[in-house]
DNA sequence: CTTGTACCCTGACCGC
DNA sequence: TGCGGTCAGGGTACAA
């Protein structure tokens, strides 16, 4: 489900509310949502009491940083989503609720999950570090720079599409995102990241981050299950260029958008103006 | 090492 | 109205 955009979007409605609070009680009422180990017993067991650090984002995870040296990290994959309130907001959104945390402010941080292909993870520091270190470049820091993006995809004879949603090569775009860089770049998604020369990286490079900040700045893309934490929608779907527009006219010459298949997932893109 | 495929799961939608 | 097939913002395990 959701891409950086939206993961960050998430972390920001809720960092200033969950930081420094203490979680007091956890209800794991759909025991796969919590990955092993340390099994779904232990979890609640070793979460419950602890208080918050901080609630940052890598890559697509949110981390739930605990005084000590362990952290809770949550994958919402495609329809993980949280709520935070004295009660559940919305009962008719909220149908496969999974887990509970009672903060000690009396608020509830509610986790519904419909396919349960999200879940948590608990970490030790040490752990988290080394799923981190394989993680690729943060595209929007200061350090993603052209050259940057040309040495993840140097090489490689996947199509480009692929390794952009590759997260060991850049970190947090998935299949929205990384189809509308490459529509901005006038990229064919079909290329081999290895064979684009280097004013093509630099388009690449440019369009992904602007497609990003353009998105935060909407609050993400609610394509069906997305939504923030107090429950509205993205706005970005309004501004989508081609996913999701097969058939469509393309916003730049008017031929019709394709749909290919690319590893399992597919990929909407111009043949006629994107090379 | 790189690359492709199957799979986890539920629900919405489409054609018959 | 029902049924089967297909598809969905992801990631991982495993095979080639």
């Amino acid at each position: 489900m959701p891409e950086l955009p939206e993961v960050e979007t998430i972390r920001r409605d809720l960092a200033a509310e969950l930081s420094g609070r203490a979680i007091e009680t956890v209800r794991v009422h759909q025991p796969d949502i919590v990955l092993p180990p340390p099994g779904p017993a232990a979890f609640v067991d070793r979460v419950s009491g602890r208080r918050i650090g901080s609630f940052d984002r890598r890559a697509k995870y949110l981390l739930l940083r605990l005084l000590g040296d362990e952290l809770v990290q949550v994958q919402l994959r495609m329809t993980g989503r949280f709520a935070l309130g004295t009660s559940l907001p919305d009962p008719e959104e909220f149908t496969h609720l999974a887990a509970e945390f009672d903060l000690d402010d009396g608020r509830t941080l509610f986790y519904d999950d419909t396919r349960r292909l999200g879940g948590f993870r608990l970490l030790s520091s040490a752990d988290w570090a080394s799923i981190e270190a394989k993680l690729g470049p943060e595209p929007l820091e200061e350090g993603f720079t052209a050259a940057v993006l040309a040495a993840a995809l140097a090489d490689r004879r996947a199509p480009v599409k692929n390794v952009l949603l590759d997260q060991r090569r850049v970190a947090g775009l998935g299949n929205i995102y990384a189809a509308e860089a490459l529509f901005a770049s006038r990229l064919d998604p079909r290329r081999a990241a290895g064979s684009l020369s280097a004013e093509e990286v630099e388009r690449l490079h440019d369009a992904i981050r602007a497609t990003l900040l353009d998105a935060l700045e909407h609050a993400g893309t609610t394509f069906s299950d997305y939504r923030a934490v107090n429950g509205s929608s993205g706005r970005f779907q309004d501004r989508l260029k081609v996913y999701g527009r097969e058939g469509s006219p393309c916003l730049r010459c008017a031929e019709p958008i394709v749909r290919i298949v690319q590893a399992g997932r597919s990929t909407c893109f111009c043949p006629s103006c994107q090379h």
